[in-house]
DNA sequence: CGGCATCCTTTGTGATACTG
DNA sequence: CAGTATCACAAAGGATGCCG
């Protein structure tokens, strides 16, 4: 496997890494820029697609992102309003993480499944 | 599903990914993962390499990734005892996106934070 | 339509103390 | 050394209602 340079020496983390992944990566965020990735959308085209997040956490994770240049939120001077999303070419290069990222849990979700059944239950098979 | 190199079409997240993903990339997972996948480490020494992480939720973050098949809790017969956690081999299916993770927030970082002034200086830039 | 404000419950996190 | 237990508080999350 080859490195993805001369680098064998791995990366520190510290804390404004952690700041930014935890923003980026978190609960919502993924979702979020998976579908803005795909296009421009509304806020409620937002929420139909991604049903399961509350008005309240969809907000705050657009600030969120919003705040750290990953979207650019634009006001359409429609009839009453409109507001659309918009993903920034800085969000774009997260396309790529993140598309890994999916890739990554697509690919080995069963495989952790079965690691939490195997860790979940050691008082039926151990006995 | 045989989309293993058509990428056009998004994957979608459902609550398992979600919650798979939220946990392999929590605050402190990443971290700890990138120490790992360098070598194995005992709790104490995990610590050192991480100093802000508390002792409970380093704990906390090591069952967490076990439960998920990602590290393995070894316990070493040595005199007084003791722990040393290890990447599993479906753990280190993660170093690829872990790396990738990395790169990406090290890469933008410093334009993040510019987005960042931008986004919390308004009322002293624009007037 | 796209929010913000409020309330309230749940979850996370730090600090501290204690145990095999 | 490697935790568990406990408390106290902060942050996140849902539900609801109101507003431009």
């Amino acid at each position: 496997m080859p490195d993805t340079a001369s680098r064998t020496e791995r990366l520190t983390i510290d804390v404004r890494h952690r700041e930014v992944l935890a923003q980026v990566l978190d609960k919502w965020s993924l979702s979020v820029l998976n579908e803005l990735c795909e296009r421009p959308c509304r806020f409620n085209a937002l929420r139909r697609a991604v049903p399961e997040v509350t008005q309240k956490s969809l907000t705050a994770t657009l600030r969120k992102l919003e705040r750290n240049g990953i979207v650019e939120r634009v006001l359409l001077a429609t009839r009453p309003v409109a507001v659309e999303y918009r993903i920034t070419p800085l969000g774009k290069t997260l396309r790529g993480p993140v598309d890994v990222l999916l890739g990554w849990s697509d690919r080995y979700l069963p495989e952790i499944e079965r690691a939490r059944d195997r860790f979940d239950a050691p008082s039926d098979g151990d006995r």
